[in-house]
DNA sequence: CTGTTAGCGCGTTCAC
DNA sequence: GTGAACGCGCTAACAG
């Protein structure tokens, strides 16, 4: 900055504010110093900026897998929403675990960044205390809670599995199976399934012809638990799979077995993917605003930053349900 | 760091000795610091410390899509090794535009990064000189080039569809269908398509009963460019779906439309996703490694950040054709 | 509109 | 083994 401010022959406090404030600078003055700007190759140093200014445009967001197309929808809306404002995206993954989770938002921390985006609502305690002592901006994404660390921008995972039990027993269906992702150490995971037993019990079924399993994610898990309903209780006529993909691995294996969907099992799910949709027969799920709920979590989280005033402490931003023919 | 100084009767740099260096303190110092640093929810600045040793600890990754699996193996493996060795990662989504990636890359610079990986081998002229003039180690992804800014790490776009171009002709099929995403603005796209041709020259086919199309991504993609060719070009024996996941797309159109396959269509992918094991027939494909090439990239970098002598200038990862039943 | 002064919070370099 | 001074590159707060 001082070969800038040299080559420009000003100081270095007007280089200075005719890159942050041009408007604050007059206009010969700020063509000489984009013209040495150019000339030297100058590159900003925006650490030192974010010391002196003691704050830095960096948000930290925390994910219980990058590769996951659930979440990785939503990172993608917060890093546009944060490229149009200039700030920066930092990541990291705590594969559900609340010591990593505690690790990354300290590592976060002391980059200074100016705010956090948690894909989760439960953490270790110091965790909380961390972020709380230092008073630094933060989102609670993945499930709606009541009392958040600071603002929560989710859906209700209770209430969008409970939503789906009473559609399954409104169409008719009386015996159905919930299969979800391993319930210890996944507060979402359980939500759900209280959701769906909320439901089984406000549909007026009798709860021991119904079923609850754990299975593992993906298109195996799927196919693994739908084997296991036909094999210990064939009564089931419909299943609910409450994660990822797992309902697709079940309606193939469903089409390798030659057994009917909806007509031996109908089967719904929990996200929209674009699989759903194109899948024979295509699968009933839940729409969960993935992409709103990043864009809406960058927006408030940068409306904390700037310390605007009155911002609603939780927002349920909804689910629908997509009615197709797996159902 | 000034209270933590003061509540464990010592200077500032004692504590900034005992958190940096604690072999080069007395264990009795060591302790109390730790005590007041605990007592106080200490977090050190990073920033401050970046600033005064001139080297961060951040890593920026760029790639063309963030909610693209493909990428986000990568990602992940990019992730889990930073992490590994107490690094950051900052990640911007470019959407296949050079101009979007100059301004990441001038974005990261400013943030004084230590190094980049690029999932990109083309570049603006202005983003080159920038990286060459800071000399920041950058890793480039994605292709293979032989004249890298820096170190590239990948496997070969051409190899690869000309190693399964020449499978499917070894198979016996003769009239092969290239779909390929829009080719503008993509060198991968380019070089996939170049490889596609240099198998049907080798192959000695006559290149008039072939075809090369190009198709928008996504199942629908596929399912679109498969309708596409019953309808124009009938005669084709073999379609090789060079992308994403056209290739299940286009299975299940043939499904919806009781087209056999292999019998009317044989069909092969280029990477190696999941879902191709799972649907019926499983689909034959190329496995890209993804992870390897995001831990391998990490690894590089970090070795050149440390400045490690000799490093290979460009690392082929290679690339396995899988034979499944949709061929 | 522009320049001057004084740090931001830490690491480096020397003394002690 | 420990501490004092200085500077990293920039910006906030004044003064001119």
């Amino acid at each position: 900055m001082k070969d800038v401010a040299a080559r420009a022959g000003v100081s270095v406090m007007t280089v200075s504010r005719a890159l942050s404030h041009p408007d604050k600078v007059s206009g010969e003055t700020l063509r000489r110093v984009q013209a040495a700007v150019d000339a030297v190759l100058y590159v900003p140093n925006g650490l030192a900026g974010n010391l002196s200014s003691r704050r830095s445009k960096a948000v930290g967001v925390i994910v219980p897998g990058i590769n996951n197309s659930l979440y990785s929808s939503m990172i993608e809306a917060v890093s546009a929403t944060l490229r149009e404002r200039g700030f920066h995206l930092m990541i990291a993954d705590s594969g559900l675990s609340l010591e990593n989770e505690e690790k990354a938002i300290t590592s976060f921390l002391a980059q200074r960044v100016c705010g956090l985006i948690l894909h989760n609502t439960q953490h270790t305690r110091k965790a909380r205390s961390l972020i709380s002592s230092i008073g630094v901006p933060t989102i609670e994404v993945g499930n709606l809670v009541e009392r958040p660390i600071d603002v929560c921008v989710s859906y209700s995972n209770f209430d969008a599995a409970k939503a789906m039990t009473i559609h399954l027993g409104r169409l008719g269906y009386r015996r159905i199976a919930f299969v979800s992702l391993a319930l210890s150490n996944n507060e979402r995971a359980r939500k759900r399934r209280d959701g769906f037993l909320a439901g089984i019990r406000e549909l007026g079924l009798a709860e021991d012809s119904c079923l609850t399993i754990e299975a593992e994610s993906g298109l195996q898990g799927g196919a693994d638990a739908i084997k296991r309903i036909a094999k210990t209780a064939p009564s089931i006529e419909a299943v609910f799979f409450s994660a990822d993909v797992m309902a697709v691995g079940a309606l193939l294996e469903c089409q390798r077995r030659g057994w009917g969907v909806p007509s031996k099992f109908a089967i719904s799910s929990f996200d929209d993917v674009d699989l759903l949709r194109h899948v024979n027969p295509t699968i009933t799920t839940l729409l969960i605003p993935r992409a709103e709920i990043g864009r809406k979590s960058a927006e408030l989280l940068l409306a904390r930053v700037d310390s605007q005033p009155t911002i609603p402490k939780v927002v349920d931003l909804g689910f629908d349900i997509i009615q197709r023919e797996s159902t």
